[in-house]
DNA sequence: TATCGTTTTGGGCAGTCGTCCAAGTCAATT
DNA sequence: AATTGACTTGGACGACTGCCCAAAACGATA
Protein backbone atom coordinates (compact mmCIF):
# COMPACT_ATOMS: atom_id res chain seq x y z
CA UNK A 1 0.00 0.00 0.00
CA UNK A 2 1.18 3.46 -1.08
CA UNK A 3 5.02 1.74 -0.82
CA UNK A 4 7.07 4.14 -3.16
CA UNK A 5 4.94 7.27 -1.58
CA UNK A 6 6.14 6.10 1.88
CA UNK A 7 9.91 6.36 0.35
CA UNK A 8 9.42 9.77 -1.31
CA UNK A 9 8.28 11.19 2.42
CA UNK A 10 11.36 9.48 4.14
CA UNK A 11 13.96 11.32 1.70
CA UNK A 12 12.22 14.72 1.61
CA UNK A 13 11.98 14.23 5.72
CA UNK A 14 15.80 14.02 5.62
CA UNK A 15 16.05 16.72 2.79
CA UNK A 16 14.33 18.70 5.65
CA UNK A 17 16.15 17.60 8.91
CA UNK A 18 19.87 18.47 6.89
CA UNK A 19 18.48 21.74 5.34
CA UNK A 20 17.22 22.52 9.36
CA UNK A 21 20.72 21.65 10.66
CA UNK A 22 22.77 23.86 8.34
CA UNK A 23 20.18 26.45 8.63
CA UNK A 24 20.29 26.65 12.76
CA UNK A 25 24.92 26.84 11.95
CA UNK A 26 23.56 29.77 9.34
CA UNK A 27 21.33 32.03 10.46
CA UNK A 28 20.78 30.87 14.48
CA UNK A 29 18.08 28.43 16.17
CA UNK A 30 16.04 31.93 16.32
CA UNK A 31 17.17 32.99 12.78
CA UNK A 32 15.47 29.76 11.26
CA UNK A 33 11.46 30.14 9.75
CA UNK A 34 9.69 27.25 8.27
CA UNK A 35 10.05 28.92 4.45
CA UNK A 36 13.64 29.22 4.83
CA UNK A 37 13.71 25.30 5.43
CA UNK A 38 11.30 24.14 3.48
CA UNK A 39 13.13 26.29 0.12
CA UNK A 40 16.75 25.34 1.71
CA UNK A 41 15.04 21.47 1.11
CA UNK A 42 13.76 22.56 -2.16
CA UNK A 43 9.38 22.01 -1.21
CA UNK A 44 6.67 23.93 -0.64
CA UNK A 45 6.40 26.06 2.73
CA UNK A 46 3.66 24.02 3.90
CA UNK A 47 5.27 20.74 4.02
CA UNK A 48 7.20 21.13 6.83
CA UNK A 49 4.06 20.96 9.12
CA UNK A 50 3.26 17.44 7.14
CA UNK A 51 6.59 15.94 8.89
CA UNK A 52 7.21 17.52 11.98
CA UNK A 53 4.31 18.51 14.51
CA UNK A 54 5.94 22.06 14.80
CA UNK A 55 9.41 24.17 14.18
CA UNK A 56 11.25 23.82 17.47
CA UNK A 57 10.01 20.28 16.81
CA UNK A 58 12.18 19.99 13.56
CA UNK A 59 14.71 21.77 15.21
CA UNK A 60 15.23 19.68 18.19
CA UNK A 61 15.27 16.68 15.86
CA UNK A 62 17.29 17.86 13.19
CA UNK A 63 20.26 19.55 15.92
CA UNK A 64 20.04 16.30 17.95
CA UNK A 65 20.65 14.09 15.37
CA UNK A 66 24.08 15.83 14.48
CA UNK A 67 25.26 16.29 17.59
CA UNK A 68 25.26 12.91 18.35
CA UNK A 69 26.85 11.69 15.37
CA UNK A 70 29.56 13.88 15.49
CA UNK A 71 30.53 13.54 19.67
CA UNK A 72 29.92 9.82 19.42
CA UNK A 73 32.65 9.61 16.38
CA UNK A 74 34.61 12.46 18.56
CA UNK A 75 34.92 9.87 21.04
CA UNK A 76 35.12 6.88 19.35
CA UNK A 77 38.32 8.52 18.02
CA UNK A 78 39.91 9.80 20.64
CA UNK A 79 39.61 6.29 22.41
CA UNK A 80 41.76 4.67 20.02
CA UNK A 81 45.15 7.01 21.47
CA UNK A 82 47.28 5.40 23.21
CA UNK A 83 47.68 7.00 26.08
CA UNK A 84 46.45 10.36 27.90
CA UNK A 85 48.92 12.74 26.88
CA UNK A 86 48.94 11.61 23.39
CA UNK A 87 45.33 12.21 23.49
CA UNK A 88 45.33 15.23 24.94
CA UNK A 89 47.83 16.70 21.99
CA UNK A 90 45.29 14.17 19.35
CA UNK A 91 42.57 16.32 21.08
CA UNK A 92 43.91 19.72 20.55
CA UNK A 93 45.15 19.35 17.11
CA UNK A 94 41.35 17.72 15.98
CA UNK A 95 40.16 21.13 17.91
CA UNK A 96 42.29 23.18 15.76
CA UNK A 97 40.59 21.87 12.78
CA UNK A 98 37.38 24.05 13.78
CA UNK A 99 37.18 28.02 13.66
CA UNK A 100 35.08 28.55 15.90
CA UNK A 101 32.59 30.21 13.34
CA UNK A 102 32.34 26.77 11.29
CA UNK A 103 28.76 24.90 10.41
CA UNK A 104 29.82 22.29 13.25
CA UNK A 105 30.87 24.58 15.90
CA UNK A 106 28.11 27.08 15.52
CA UNK A 107 25.69 24.19 15.58
CA UNK A 108 27.33 22.96 19.00
CA UNK A 109 26.67 26.27 20.52
CA UNK A 110 23.44 27.02 19.58
CA UNK A 111 22.67 24.27 20.78
CA UNK A 112 23.20 25.13 24.48
CA UNK A 113 22.04 28.07 24.14
CA UNK A 114 18.53 27.11 23.18
CA UNK A 115 18.39 24.17 25.42
CA UNK A 116 18.48 26.69 28.27
CA UNK A 117 15.35 27.34 27.12
CA UNK A 118 13.53 24.32 25.78
CA UNK A 119 13.75 21.52 28.43
CA UNK A 120 13.15 18.76 26.07
CA UNK A 121 16.08 19.89 24.22
CA UNK A 122 18.51 20.02 27.55
CA UNK A 123 17.52 16.70 28.57
CA UNK A 124 18.69 14.94 24.95
CA UNK A 125 21.94 17.11 25.05
CA UNK A 126 22.58 16.48 28.76
CA UNK A 127 22.69 12.74 27.57
CA UNK A 128 24.50 12.81 24.88
CA UNK A 129 27.03 15.70 26.77
CA UNK A 130 26.92 13.36 29.73
CA UNK A 131 27.77 9.87 27.65
CA UNK A 132 30.79 11.76 25.90
CA UNK A 133 32.19 12.62 29.12
CA UNK A 134 31.51 9.29 30.44
CA UNK A 135 33.50 7.48 27.66
CA UNK A 136 36.50 9.85 28.26
CA UNK A 137 36.48 9.19 31.61
CA UNK A 138 36.33 5.61 31.14
CA UNK A 139 39.28 5.53 27.95
CA UNK A 140 41.45 7.68 30.86
CA UNK A 141 40.79 4.48 33.36
CA UNK A 142 41.69 2.26 30.79
CA UNK A 143 45.16 4.04 29.83
CA UNK A 144 46.00 3.64 33.82
CA UNK A 145 45.25 7.18 35.06
CA UNK A 146 45.94 7.09 38.56
CA UNK A 147 43.43 9.84 40.12
CA UNK A 148 40.12 11.39 39.44
CA UNK A 149 39.13 10.14 36.02
CA UNK A 150 35.77 11.66 36.15
CA UNK A 151 36.77 14.92 37.48
CA UNK A 152 39.78 14.90 34.44
CA UNK A 153 37.31 13.99 31.71
CA UNK A 154 34.55 17.05 33.26
CA UNK A 155 37.28 19.35 32.76
CA UNK A 156 38.46 18.24 29.55
CA UNK A 157 35.24 18.02 27.85
CA UNK A 158 34.22 21.76 29.66
CA UNK A 159 37.92 23.08 27.88
CA UNK A 160 36.89 21.70 24.58
CA UNK A 161 33.75 23.69 24.62
CA UNK A 162 35.06 26.72 26.35
CA UNK A 163 37.85 26.73 23.50
CA UNK A 164 35.24 26.16 21.12
CA UNK A 165 33.68 28.97 22.23
CA UNK A 166 37.01 31.54 22.64
CA UNK A 167 37.95 30.31 18.89
CA UNK A 168 34.90 32.36 17.56
CA UNK A 169 35.79 35.38 18.97
CA UNK A 170 40.07 35.13 18.15
CA UNK A 171 40.18 33.16 15.20
CA UNK A 172 44.20 33.28 15.61
CA UNK A 173 44.17 31.15 19.58
CA UNK A 174 46.61 28.78 19.55
CA UNK A 175 45.31 25.65 20.43
CA UNK A 176 48.73 23.58 20.60
CA UNK A 177 50.41 25.90 22.72
CA UNK A 178 47.80 24.55 25.49
CA UNK A 179 49.45 21.06 25.46
CA UNK A 180 51.35 21.94 28.56
CA UNK A 181 49.45 22.73 31.05
CA UNK A 182 46.83 20.03 29.92
CA UNK A 183 48.66 17.00 29.90
CA UNK A 184 50.00 18.06 33.44
CA UNK A 185 46.40 17.74 34.62
CA UNK A 186 45.74 14.42 32.22
CA UNK A 187 49.25 12.90 33.71
CA UNK A 188 48.35 13.48 37.58
CA UNK A 189 49.91 10.62 38.05
CA UNK A 190 52.47 11.40 41.19
CA UNK A 191 50.19 13.62 43.24
CA UNK A 192 47.80 12.63 46.43
CA UNK A 193 44.66 14.43 45.20
CA UNK A 194 41.91 11.57 44.43
CA UNK A 195 38.39 13.01 44.62
CA UNK A 196 37.40 14.87 47.65
CA UNK A 197 38.34 15.54 51.24
CA UNK B 1 19.57 75.15 27.65
CA UNK B 2 17.07 72.51 28.32
CA UNK B 3 19.25 70.80 31.34
CA UNK B 4 16.34 68.61 32.96
CA UNK B 5 15.39 67.48 29.44
CA UNK B 6 18.78 66.17 29.06
CA UNK B 7 19.11 64.58 32.57
CA UNK B 8 15.51 62.78 31.43
CA UNK B 9 16.90 61.49 28.46
CA UNK B 10 20.27 60.10 30.29
CA UNK B 11 17.95 58.10 32.74
CA UNK B 12 15.64 56.99 30.13
CA UNK B 13 18.94 55.63 28.08
CA UNK B 14 19.66 54.06 31.44
CA UNK B 15 16.52 52.34 31.80
CA UNK B 16 16.49 51.03 28.51
CA UNK B 17 19.93 49.41 28.77
CA UNK B 18 18.87 47.73 31.92
CA UNK B 19 15.77 46.36 30.14
CA UNK B 20 17.52 45.32 27.53
CA UNK B 21 20.31 43.09 29.52
CA UNK B 22 17.56 41.58 31.41
CA UNK B 23 15.49 40.69 28.61
CA UNK B 24 18.49 39.56 26.74
CA UNK B 25 18.73 36.88 29.48
CA UNK B 26 15.29 36.03 29.92
CA UNK B 27 14.19 35.51 25.97
CA UNK B 28 17.30 35.17 24.50
CA UNK B 29 19.23 37.30 22.05
CA UNK B 30 16.57 37.25 18.97
CA UNK B 31 13.91 36.95 21.43
CA UNK B 32 14.10 40.81 22.20
CA UNK B 33 11.77 43.19 20.45
CA UNK B 34 11.99 46.77 20.30
CA UNK B 35 8.13 47.15 22.71
CA UNK B 36 9.64 44.50 24.93
CA UNK B 37 12.46 46.47 26.00
CA UNK B 38 10.09 49.93 25.91
CA UNK B 39 7.45 48.45 27.99
CA UNK B 40 10.08 46.81 30.19
CA UNK B 41 11.44 50.31 30.74
CA UNK B 42 7.75 52.00 31.30
CA UNK B 43 8.38 53.91 28.43
CA UNK B 44 6.51 54.32 24.51
CA UNK B 45 7.68 51.99 21.88
CA UNK B 46 9.13 54.55 19.26
CA UNK B 47 11.97 56.13 22.29
CA UNK B 48 13.63 52.96 21.64
CA UNK B 49 15.26 54.51 18.47
CA UNK B 50 15.66 57.84 19.54
CA UNK B 51 18.37 56.72 21.87
CA UNK B 52 19.77 54.14 19.53
CA UNK B 53 20.15 53.73 16.12
CA UNK B 54 18.62 50.03 15.93
CA UNK B 55 17.75 47.10 18.11
CA UNK B 56 21.32 45.39 17.60
CA UNK B 57 22.92 49.10 18.31
CA UNK B 58 21.11 48.91 21.71
CA UNK B 59 21.60 45.06 23.08
CA UNK B 60 25.18 45.13 21.79
CA UNK B 61 25.77 48.35 24.05
CA UNK B 62 23.75 46.67 26.81
CA UNK B 63 25.33 43.77 27.14
CA UNK B 64 29.20 44.90 26.44
CA UNK B 65 28.46 47.08 29.59
CA UNK B 66 27.30 44.18 31.61
CA UNK B 67 29.62 41.74 30.54
CA UNK B 68 32.28 44.27 30.87
CA UNK B 69 31.38 45.09 34.80
CA UNK B 70 31.11 41.70 35.59
CA UNK B 71 34.42 40.04 34.25
CA UNK B 72 35.92 43.23 35.63
CA UNK B 73 35.07 42.71 39.03
CA UNK B 74 35.67 38.97 38.91
CA UNK B 75 38.91 38.69 37.65
CA UNK B 76 39.77 41.45 40.33
CA UNK B 77 38.68 39.67 43.48
CA UNK B 78 40.37 36.79 41.95
CA UNK B 79 43.61 38.61 41.86
CA UNK B 80 43.17 39.20 45.62
CA UNK B 81 43.88 35.70 45.93
CA UNK B 82 47.21 35.10 47.77
CA UNK B 83 48.58 31.60 45.42
CA UNK B 84 47.43 29.58 42.48
CA UNK B 85 46.01 26.94 44.28
CA UNK B 86 43.86 28.60 46.39
CA UNK B 87 42.79 31.16 43.68
CA UNK B 88 41.72 27.83 41.83
CA UNK B 89 39.49 26.84 45.18
CA UNK B 90 37.97 30.37 45.23
CA UNK B 91 37.39 29.90 41.30
CA UNK B 92 35.40 26.87 41.64
CA UNK B 93 33.25 28.52 44.61
CA UNK B 94 32.42 31.05 43.22
CA UNK B 95 31.20 29.84 39.78
CA UNK B 96 29.16 27.27 41.96
CA UNK B 97 26.86 30.26 42.93
CA UNK B 98 25.56 30.54 39.08
CA UNK B 99 23.46 27.42 38.27
CA UNK B 100 24.04 27.77 34.29
CA UNK B 101 20.33 29.54 34.00
CA UNK B 102 20.98 32.05 36.10
CA UNK B 103 21.10 35.77 34.02
CA UNK B 104 24.61 36.62 34.56
CA UNK B 105 25.07 32.98 32.66
CA UNK B 106 22.61 33.92 30.29
CA UNK B 107 23.82 36.72 29.16
CA UNK B 108 27.32 36.17 28.74
CA UNK B 109 26.21 32.64 26.57
CA UNK B 110 23.96 34.42 24.70
CA UNK B 111 26.60 37.14 24.13
CA UNK B 112 29.46 34.72 22.67
CA UNK B 113 26.75 33.19 20.44
CA UNK B 114 25.42 36.48 18.83
CA UNK B 115 28.77 37.49 18.57
CA UNK B 116 29.25 34.40 16.05
CA UNK B 117 27.30 36.87 13.68
CA UNK B 118 27.51 40.19 14.94
CA UNK B 119 31.26 41.52 13.89
CA UNK B 120 30.93 44.46 16.34
CA UNK B 121 30.05 42.23 19.21
CA UNK B 122 32.63 40.00 18.66
CA UNK B 123 35.27 42.35 18.74
CA UNK B 124 33.90 44.30 21.81
CA UNK B 125 34.10 41.09 23.71
CA UNK B 126 36.94 39.78 22.12
CA UNK B 127 38.50 42.69 23.84
CA UNK B 128 36.94 41.89 27.22
CA UNK B 129 37.72 38.28 27.26
CA UNK B 130 41.66 39.14 26.39
CA UNK B 131 41.70 41.78 28.86
CA UNK B 132 40.37 39.00 31.70
CA UNK B 133 42.91 36.23 30.41
CA UNK B 134 45.53 38.87 30.77
CA UNK B 135 44.95 39.79 34.17
CA UNK B 136 44.78 36.16 34.76
CA UNK B 137 48.01 35.23 33.70
CA UNK B 138 49.90 38.10 35.32
CA UNK B 139 48.21 37.16 38.57
CA UNK B 140 49.71 33.52 38.31
CA UNK B 141 52.85 35.17 37.51
CA UNK B 142 52.49 37.23 40.45
CA UNK B 143 52.46 34.37 42.77
CA UNK B 144 55.63 32.55 41.26
CA UNK B 145 54.11 30.15 38.29
CA UNK B 146 56.84 28.67 37.37
CA UNK B 147 55.69 27.26 33.46
CA UNK B 148 53.16 28.85 30.77
CA UNK B 149 50.96 31.58 32.52
CA UNK B 150 49.26 32.40 29.61
CA UNK B 151 48.36 28.39 28.84
CA UNK B 152 47.13 27.97 32.14
CA UNK B 153 45.17 31.73 31.76
CA UNK B 154 43.57 30.51 28.35
CA UNK B 155 42.75 26.96 29.64
CA UNK B 156 41.36 28.64 33.10
CA UNK B 157 39.40 30.92 31.05
CA UNK B 158 38.11 28.61 28.90
CA UNK B 159 37.61 25.64 31.78
CA UNK B 160 35.07 28.48 33.41
CA UNK B 161 33.22 29.08 30.24
CA UNK B 162 32.69 25.35 29.63
CA UNK B 163 31.46 24.58 32.84
CA UNK B 164 28.89 27.19 32.73
CA UNK B 165 27.76 25.69 29.60
CA UNK B 166 27.81 22.67 31.34
CA UNK B 167 26.28 23.76 34.38
CA UNK B 168 22.90 24.61 32.28
CA UNK B 169 22.45 21.25 31.03
CA UNK B 170 23.48 19.82 34.49
CA UNK B 171 22.64 21.89 37.71
CA UNK B 172 23.82 18.73 39.58
CA UNK B 173 27.36 19.25 38.71
CA UNK B 174 29.76 19.70 41.26
CA UNK B 175 32.30 22.07 40.52
CA UNK B 176 34.52 21.81 43.76
CA UNK B 177 35.01 17.89 42.72
CA UNK B 178 37.47 19.29 39.47
CA UNK B 179 39.75 20.86 41.74
CA UNK B 180 42.39 18.22 42.04
CA UNK B 181 42.70 18.27 38.30
CA UNK B 182 42.90 22.36 37.83
CA UNK B 183 45.31 22.65 40.96
CA UNK B 184 47.25 20.28 39.31
CA UNK B 185 47.16 22.09 36.06
CA UNK B 186 47.75 25.64 38.37
CA UNK B 187 50.87 24.40 39.81
CA UNK B 188 52.72 23.31 37.29
CA UNK B 189 56.57 24.01 39.14
CA UNK B 190 57.75 20.59 39.08
CA UNK B 191 57.78 20.19 35.42
CA UNK B 192 59.95 20.83 32.65
CA UNK B 193 56.85 22.01 29.95
CA UNK B 194 57.51 25.77 29.25
CA UNK B 195 55.35 26.57 25.76
CA UNK B 196 56.97 25.50 23.17
CA UNK B 197 57.84 22.15 21.68
C1' DT C 1 -10.05 2.36 -15.23
C1' DA C 2 -11.58 3.51 -10.64
C1' DT C 3 -10.33 3.85 -5.93
C1' DC C 4 -7.31 4.42 -2.04
C1' DG C 5 -3.62 6.31 1.06
C1' DT C 6 0.17 9.13 1.29
C1' DT C 7 2.46 13.10 0.15
C1' DT C 8 2.69 17.76 -1.78
C1' DT C 9 0.99 22.23 -3.03
C1' DG C 10 0.24 27.19 -2.45
C1' DG C 11 -2.48 30.45 -0.52
C1' DG C 12 -4.82 32.31 3.76
C1' DC C 13 -5.09 33.59 8.66
C1' DA C 14 -3.94 36.33 12.58
C1' DG C 15 -0.16 38.03 14.66
C1' DT C 16 4.60 40.25 15.51
C1' DC C 17 8.49 42.43 13.76
C1' DG C 18 11.91 46.82 13.01
C1' DT C 19 11.66 51.22 11.71
C1' DC C 20 9.83 55.61 10.90
C1' DC C 21 7.42 60.05 11.74
C1' DA C 22 4.08 63.85 12.53
C1' DA C 23 2.31 65.57 16.59
C1' DG C 24 2.73 66.41 21.37
C1' DT C 25 4.92 67.44 26.22
C1' DC C 26 7.82 70.03 29.12
C1' DA C 27 11.54 72.83 31.24
C1' DA C 28 14.82 76.43 30.23
C1' DT C 29 15.80 80.63 27.70
C1' DT C 30 14.54 84.94 25.43
C1' DA D 1 4.17 85.24 26.86
C1' DA D 2 6.70 83.47 23.09
C1' DT D 3 10.32 80.63 21.48
C1' DT D 4 13.63 77.05 21.61
C1' DG D 5 15.22 72.42 21.76
C1' DA D 6 15.45 67.92 23.72
C1' DC D 7 12.55 64.31 24.56
C1' DT D 8 8.27 61.42 24.22
C1' DT D 9 4.09 59.62 22.21
C1' DG D 10 1.31 56.27 19.63
C1' DG D 11 0.07 54.90 15.38
C1' DA D 12 1.32 53.63 10.54
C1' DC D 13 4.04 50.99 7.08
C1' DG D 14 5.48 46.83 4.65
C1' DA D 15 7.58 42.59 5.57
C1' DC D 16 7.82 38.49 7.85
C1' DT D 17 6.22 34.85 11.13
C1' DG D 18 4.09 29.83 12.60
C1' DC D 19 0.50 27.20 11.55
C1' DC D 20 -3.46 25.51 8.97
C1' DC D 21 -6.21 23.46 5.19
C1' DA D 22 -8.83 22.51 0.87
C1' DA D 23 -7.32 20.82 -3.25
C1' DA D 24 -4.18 18.54 -6.39
C1' DA D 25 -0.67 14.94 -7.54
C1' DC D 26 0.90 10.39 -7.65
C1' DG D 27 2.10 5.45 -7.22
C1' DA D 28 -0.01 1.10 -5.72
C1' DT D 29 -3.95 -1.78 -5.41
C1' DA D 30 -8.40 -3.66 -6.92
Amino acid sequence: MAEASADRGRTTRQRLLAAAAALIAEAGWGGVSTRMVAERAGVAPGVVHYHFASLPDLLITASTEVARAMLEEFTARLAEQPDAETGVEWLLGELSRYTGNDPASLLLVEMYLAAARLPELRDRLHEIVAGSRAKVAAWLRDRGHAGDADAVAAVLVAVVDGLMLHRGLDPALDFTALAGPLRAMARTDGHKEGSGP
